[in-house]
DNA sequence: GAGCACTGC
């Protein structure tokens, strides 16, 4: 241990509430443990909700809205699709389930089709991104709330549906909260117009309950009783300064005190210092008394390798204690059974956006309650557990109830621009659950004009041509654009590889350990044009050898992003084609793709100023070049920029140089005024 | 001369 004179933090700690829920919230269901070994129909029937399922029937039979209540793994996902199904409910039609993750709609369709006795993609299916496993015969279908809207886009009125099941209400995605919006309207106008009904049913933890049920004209809210095991919550008695420091010393407490089969999960904010504490964790538990077993201390974080993240399920070995340093993917993606310990610091790293200056921020901030309770939960999922919250009882009153959903601190070009496709008549009162600010709408639509997605009648605004064919990708407006306008300059096939690249996370692996054979690798792919270019070539050269692997590793590319970008490509490819656009490669004539991007991306260019800094001509925030750019030596005297990060700086990342009067003739107005308002 | 939580179409 360190010489710490003070008393650890865990020593100050004083009993809280006593349990996971605050008084009047309902109980939750969990499953029961040792349920796995029994047979399918007769764990069924063990879980705590089938003793409500012909009352649960009863009243969906008859409600046209309805709000469930039930924590995660309390069947109700399972279960209430296939009461439906066998009472008759919506046998018309298909019963979809949303989810927020692609990884659950496809483990759980696999769980339901087993349950049914079926095999996957008849009976019952999933639908995500690049796989359909559906059939004429499917009449239960999993799929995630992005893949519903992109159906919405086809069919407003969701006519293929009888039930829409919106799980996982409460993580209030981009994609959830318009699809609220969505089955609504899809609801009410299938009514006035005698087709079949919709039914609309919200299953959510416990937050937000009023929201939902006054949103959806009142509706009922069903809970769903059960047990819940309990969980000791816990606060320090002082406020800390220093959070990884309070999470060290706790860590090293419960490592004393408990029994070494009892599990710890510390949520942090990000891969750097949940390393920097494991190397100091594992430096520690070297030096401990014989008294104190050993300890593995596994990091989990989203960019680790998939075989990494795999070792959080692996148990410990007999009489070691496994302490795992976790982002807040644990969470809510990635479940971990044997927690009995949970050490939640309070922090998050989240992004913020500013509707201004159209800047994202990613900054360490508090957690919400709702946050600090999804944390808390993961010590009770199998039995009873304790929360060690690193801040005091009072900072915990004053967190914010619920984090802001997610519409309310993004742009929102790409939402209008699907509202504008579904038909939505007046998408600047569109009838959102949580309504986005003005300033931030008003952003939008100013964006798509630039672009010439829309036209604007006086308060009327609708899509035009061009925005009609933008709303097709599955894409940022802006990207959706220049792929548009690709055919113009003889050149779409370097632009589908350079916008899928951009559209996925980087391909690009950079340990810093290893920092100089890094640099030494890239230079052969290195482009004096900027960093698009390179990474086109570095993916015509990982074409060339058809993908390998060993090629991969050699050159420091992400082989799982890279995959993805071919994934990405091949879907834009086919849009493109039933678009009837023309694809051709510009081959080694690059600059007509620079061109391309010039013109479509416009809105994100940079000058270079007499004193050789650089102003974003946009907002005339005074921006520089981002050191991982291979731009970063050189000055370019206009570049555009992929997107902006706001650090120590504001900086540029993903750069191509370009020409001033490719930005003049792709919207001659719109520079007149900036380049204009630059030099006065 | 920096350093990036997590999803998803």
């Amino acid at each position: 241990m360190p010489h710490d004179p003070d008393p650890p933090p865990a020593k100050k700690f004083k009993p809280g509430s006593p349990f996971f829920r605050l008084d009047k919230k309902p109980v939750m269901l969990l499953p029961r443990k040792g349920i796995t070994q029994l047979p399918i129909d007769v764990q069924r029937k063990q879980l705590p909700i089938y003793q409500a399922k012909s009352q649960l029937i009863n009243q969906l039979r008859q409600l046209h809205n309805a709000v469930l209540i039930g924590e995660t793994g309390s069947g109700k996902t399972t279960q209430i699709p296939q009461y439906l199904y066998e009472a008759g409910i919506g046998r018309q039609g298909i019963i979809a389930v949303t989810q927020p993750r692609r990884v659950a709609a496809i483990s759980l369709a696999g769980r339901v089709a087993e349950e049914k006795k079926s095999q996957l993609g008849k009976l019952v299916g999933y639908t995500v991104r690049f796989e359909d496993m559906t059939s004429s015969e499917t009449k239960l279908k999993f799929m995630t709330d992005g893949m519903l809207l992109r159906e919405a886009i086809v069919d407003p009125l969701l006519l293929r549906y009888t039930v829409v099941i919106l799980d996982e209400a409460h993580e209030r995605t981009i994609h959830t909260d318009v699809l609220f919006g969505v089955v609504k309207s899809a609801q009410r106008k299938r009514k006035e117009q005698n087709k079949i009904p919709l039914k609309v049913l919200v299953m959510s933890a416990t937050m937000d309950v009023d929201l939902f049920s006054q949103y959806f004209n009142k509706s009922p809210v069903l809970y769903l009783e059960g047990r819940q095991y309990p969980i000791q919550i816990y606060y320090t008695k002082q406020s800390q300064s220093d959070y990884l420091q309070a999470a060290l010393v706790s860590i090293f407490q419960i490592h004393q005190e408990a029994p070494p089969s009892h599990d710890i999960l510390v949520f942090m904010t990000g891969q750097e210092e949940i390393e920097a504490l494991a190397r100091t964790c594992r430096d520690i538990a070297k030096h401990l008394p014989d008294t104190c077993g050993p300890m593995t201390v596994i990091p989990l974080y989203a960019s680790l390798p998939p075989a990494q993240q795999l070792r959080v399920f692996q148990p410990a070995p007999k009489g070691c204690r496994k302490v795992i340093l976790s982002t807040n993917i644990a969470e809510t993606s990635i479940t971990i059974s044997g927690i009995k310990y949970v050490i939640d610091t309070g922090m998050v790293k989240a992004k913020r956006f500013n509707p201004d200056s159209g800047l994202e921020v990613l900054s360490v901030q508090r957690v919400s309650k709702a946050q600090a309770w999804q944390r808390a939960g993961r010590a009770g999922r199998e039995d009873a557990g304790s929360c060690y919250r690193l801040y005091t009882e009072e900072e915990f009153d004053n967190l914010a109830s619920m984090t802001v959903p997610e519409i309310q601190r993004c742009n929102l070009a790409g939402v209008l621009l699907q509202l504008l496709a579904l038909g939505v008549p007046d998408v600047l009162n569109f009838d959102f659950m949580s309504r986005p600010s003005p300033e931030s709408m008003r952003t939008a639509v100013e964006q798509l004009d630039l672009l010439g997605a829309v036209e604007r009648r006086g308060d009327q605004i609708s899509l035009t041509p061009l925005g009609k064919k933008m709303a097709c990708f599955p894409l940022e407006p802006r990207f959706a654009k220049t792929i548009l306008v690709s055919p113009e300059f003889s050149c779409a096939e370097e632009v589908l590889t350079i916008v899928s690249l951009l559209s996925v996370d980087s391909v690009l692996y950079n340990p810093p350990a290893r920092r100089d054979e890094v640099v030494a690798v890239r230079r052969k792919f290195v482009s004096s044009e900027g960093d698009h270019i390179t990474l086109l070539n570095i993916y015509r050269a990982f074409k060339k050898v058809s993908g390998n692997k060993e090629w991969c590793r050699e050159n420091f590319v992400n082989s799982r992003n890279m995959s993805l970008v071919a994934e990405v490509r091949t879907q834009l490819r086919d849009i493109c084609i039933k678009l009837g656009l023309k694809l051709e490669s510009s081959h080694l004539e690059l600059a007509k793709v620079r061109r391309c991007l010039a013109h479509g991306m416009f809105t994100n260019a940079a000058e270079l100023q007499p004193d050789g800094t650089y102003v974003a001509l946009d907002t005339h925030h005074p921006v520089a070049i981002h050191p991982s750019s291979v731009l970063f030596q050189a000055k370019p005297a206009y570049v555009i920029f992929n997107e902006l990060l706001h650090t120590s700086r504001c900086y540029m990342r993903d750069l191509c140089l370009v020409d001033p009067d490719w930005l003049q003739e792709a919207a001659p107005e719109y520079f007149r005024r900036k380049l204009h308002a630059t030099k006065s």
